[in-house]
DNA sequence: CATGAATGAGAGTTCATTCAT
DNA sequence: GATGAATGAACTCTCATTCAT
């Protein structure tokens, strides 16, 4: 039955995905995907543990999903970095139904474990610290970090700007920090948008301006 | 006995701002306020009904609080350019004991909120949804809204370019753009250092990046 | 396992029955029933949310039963209506173990919600007023009103006086009232019991009048 | 100050009818009242410890104001027992604004005491229980049980009926039984007015039939 | 006398998690 | 595998009652 419980277990990792994307990570319960998915509270279980486990899940279907399509479509790096930002736009502006939120919310859960993990072990004895040294922190090397993840957005930025600049079309002092300048703008748009809201033309506007912004001005 | 009771309110607040930069905004409960104020359970709801009301005033004391230092120091545009983006950096690097994650769940929430009661609008009636119209959205006209927060400061770093323009130490081709761009790079350092975590120099890099771009090349 | 959960939620109705018996309704608690069932705090939660929901399902468990004994065994209408008052009696001295005192206590508790709502109500702006109207007024129409039930039995009254006056036993000026007269002192004396305490001999004594009282004297 | 301390004592008795009167009894909590009253918490337990003793001198007051009107204006029985009935009607109409309801919840509320308190004497050891025995029955020993009260209206009932029939008007096989009767009915209306509502047409036609009822008819 | 801040007991309610079927 | 009944821990919130001022 391997086959019939693997097509459940995305149908439940569908199903979490739209729950996560309504009410954020922190206030989702097993209840929540239990009643979502409609199926026994007993048999989310027999899939996954706990919240947590399953938005890694939804988390890394998203992103088998969602690569490498503007990737093969572009033949010169101005036309990768039009279509890099087209993208982002795109992002953006979908934050209503995006993982956007509840990522966030789980990045500042996986923060404030860490701080009280940490503070545990300040108060517990040095020689217990030593002790568990071995056993933790093994713990997750599978993937991609989220600083990972953001970095190599950046080299890939970088070297699409390096290669407009070649290209002939681009001029930047300092391409690495502007693929910066890019990434984190765009972060702040994506947070602007789920947090005060953005009309689709201040979106536009912004990244109009980043991208001609870096044009040869004749 | 006011005197006193606003002393205590004081306090509350105080140690309730500590456990939300520990914990956030969504995950805070009236309990844990109790536990970090040594008070007693009915004892604080004597003060705040609830953990939003508390959060707040939080942010309330905190905005009272962080006004108005930098406004006065500086003779000159750029000079004042140059203090605000100290100040923001000083936010950025502060992210572990700042309100940026507690705010941004909070405005998470907020969302939640709306969108819950927008699904339970449409499923009523629309003839009750009229009604409802005149009442309850006139609820917090008091302060200024996040958004309207945001676009003052815009407002303010678009007049401190043109100023350094007429200054003539600063070149801009949209000086509304750019002073967005700031904001939204802002935005986007404030949530990564939070998120992914950025060291010192990250943030100084491109904080730099930002201000010695706008000069004048010579 | 709806059968198993069916007599599960049978036994809580039986088990709160004693309870409500014993308390009254207005004073009887989750917990009460919680401890008096032996089962855990959320289990029965499971079944019911409120004491009031519990309340009248023991109701109507309790109509159920109580149904459709006397009718059939009784030819004439001055049997009918002797067996009626040998109910009525038997009820009255067994307050100690009926619904009488919880029940009473229920309709002043919805008396008071409908009077704390017209309040609301009265506060509140006269356009949503009429415009609620429509929806919650017809929430329950599924049983009696305790009105109609009332009214009903003093139907049925008048016309087994009426019968009896057809079969030659009876003499009365008004029957109407008359069955008024004997539902209300009924109802004097269920009320007189469980708060003054009434002897056997004065309930006897005042069902016997009202009994020989229509008899035609010779 | 004693002067000053009963007019404070009378001023939260009324506000204390007012708000019984509004809730009943068994809901009305010390916050209810001290609200009512706008005094201090504190205040208020300076002059009543709990509910139960605010209660009863809100009843007491009610009684002693209550007496005495009718009795003196009437010459003939007759006039006493139609002036007696008009006052009951009146009574039975006003349940809006009676004690009728709080009244009856306090005697559930005193069933109830005395339940719990005799179920604990059987759990108890005997042997405790003939040691109590000379302390608490003497408790209450002042004024008149809502028994005695009853059946001193019921004898005042019998006599004006054999009254009027001495003074020629009425008619009646056991006088006795009718005041009972009347009495009974009289609750019976009560306790109806208040649970299942009822129009003043039907108060009126009842006390009419019962009144009517008893005159010699020619 | 009077105040109202403070305490803590206790009721309500929701869920994560287990487990017999 | 799958179900859903059952449990108990954790939180929310409200009051009766006390007590320093």
């Amino acid at each position: 039955m391997g086959d019939k419980s693997i097509r459940k277990k995305q149908y439940i990792i569908e199903k979490a995905r739209e729950v996560f994307i309504e009410k954020g990570f922190l206030t989702v319960t097993m209840k929540d995907i239990v009643e979502a998915c409609e199926i026994s509270r007993g048999g989310l279980y027999l899939y996954f543990p706990d919240t947590e486990t399953l938005f890694l899940e939804v988390l890394r279907k998203e992103r088998e999903e969602g690569n490498s399509e503007e990737l093969e479509k572009a033949d010169t790096a101005v036309e990768m970095l039009s279509l890099f930002l087209r993208e982002q736009k795109k992002e953006v502006l979908q934050n209503e139904k995006s993982l956007i939120v509840p990522l966030y919310e789980y990045y500042f859960y996986l923060r404030q474990k860490q701080h009280a993990a940490a503070k545990e072990q300040t108060q517990a004895q040095a020689i217990a610290a030593a002790d568990r040294e071995g056993k933790e922190p093994a713990a997750k090397p599978e993937e991609l970090t989220e600083k990972e993840r953001f970095e190599m957005s950046v080299k890939v930025l970088e070297k699409l700007i390096i290669g407009g600049m070649r290209e002939g079309y681009l001029a930047c002092d300092d391409p690495g920090e502007e693929a910066k300048n890019i990434m984190f703008a765009m972060e702040g748009l994506k947070i602007c948008a789920v947090t005060i809201g953005l009309s689709e033309e201040e979106v536009t506007g912004q990244i109009n301006y980043l991208y001609s912004h870096l044009f040869i001005r004749d």
